[in-house]
DNA sequence: AATGGTCAAGTCAGC
DNA sequence: GCTGACTTGACCATT
């Protein structure tokens, strides 16, 4: 078990997903904000090795506008060197790294420009995954889409639309539970249909789901993910107290998360902190985590090489 | 320097 | 039919 957090660490002092206005676009703009996001996330990352914290989502804005037709510049070759830079340390530190582009990727749109776009976007992203060198282990999380009055109609367009797919962005893919279309039973379905791994999201099956227990549906969901894959990756975070619901909880509460963990306790699998305090709670779940048999340490962690 | 409306993209619930 | 939530902050025009 490797433990994360997504996209953004609050105090390292940099900000990795910089971004801009379309209408200020200039090829320069990109190139400088690139460069920002860049060494912003090799810093985030040396926070994480020294912290413990082998798990990473890289943000969805690290190359702005990257699939947008307003975006020419050849980023991959431009910036070789920095991703191959960035590629090595996080092998180096045997990390594991995902992506998880936003709710505008939607494999199955009955609009096919959507789709298109959404193909893109994909591609986008395998391509700094590639760029930074890194094996099928590291993946492309998206939920199923939409669910357009027709459900059963949805998935089968999204079985269909995935097996069109380069295999480029197949072995990256991984599909997520959602908390208002389509429940693990709808991913598990899809898994058995393109062989997809599934990402188990517990927050989300709180929220929507068949009726079966966590331990349960992690099972299931760990079934899905072959050896190349890597293990299982489960999004983790609990309710806001008071909060509108589906909401992420400020900061982990130590309690529910032990319980968690000894809730699943056979199972292996890597856990993604989706908690606004991002680091904070990440460092604190390493440190409960440490006497947890399936949790990974780097060597140098305590001492050593 | 501070402020607040706005931001590439889609869906869907709720008015 | 339109707006806001999702995620959320940061951009940037205006003062």
């Amino acid at each position: 078990m490797k433990i994360g957090y997504p996209c953004k660490n609050l105090s390292v002092g940099c900000i990795g997903d910089k971004t801009f206005r379309l209408k200020s676009y200039s090829e320069e703009r990109l190139v400088s904000t690139v460069q920002n996001n860049l060494q912003c996330l090799l810093e985030m990352l040396l926070f994480n090795a020294a912290h413990n914290i082998l798990f990473f989502r890289v943000t969805s804005d690290l190359v702005p506008f990257a699939s947008h037709p307003a975006c020419r510049l050849n980023w991959r070759g431009a910036f070789k060197e920095t991703f191959s830079k960035i590629g090595t340390f996080i092998r180096l530190h045997d990390m594991r790294i995902s992506m998880h582009p936003d709710q505008f990727t939607l494999i199955n749109s009955q609009d096919t420009a959507i789709f298109k776009r959404s193909v893109s976007e994909l591609s986008y992203h395998a391509g700094v995954l590639d760029a930074l060198g890194l094996d099928d282990t590291a993946k492309i999380q998206i939920h199923l889409g939409g669910v357009y009055g027709d459900r059963k109609a949805s998935i089968d367009r999204f079985a269909e639309r995935f097996e069109t797919l380069d295999e480029a962005l197949k072995k990256r893919l991984v599909v997520e539970n959602d908390d208002t279309r389509f429940t693990l039973a709808d991913c598990l379905e899809v898994s058995r249909r393109t062989g997809l791994p599934v990402v188990f999201d517990v927050l989300h099956h709180a929220i929507l789901n068949s009726g079966e227990t966590v331990p349960d549906a992690l099972q299931c969901a760990a079934q899905t993910w072959g050896a190349a894959d890597g293990l299982p990756i489960v999004d983790y975070s609990l309710q806001k107290l008071e909060g509108r619901k589906g909401k992420h909880a400020e900061f982990l509460e130590a309690n529910a998360f032990e319980a968690f963990l000894e809730q699943t306790r056979p199972i292996d699998f890597d856990l993604m902190l989706e908690i606004k305090d991002k680091e904070q709670s990440a460092v604190r779940a390493v440190s409960i985590a440490a006497t947890d048999p399936r949790f990974v340490t780097l060597p140098s962690f305590h001492g050593g090489a």
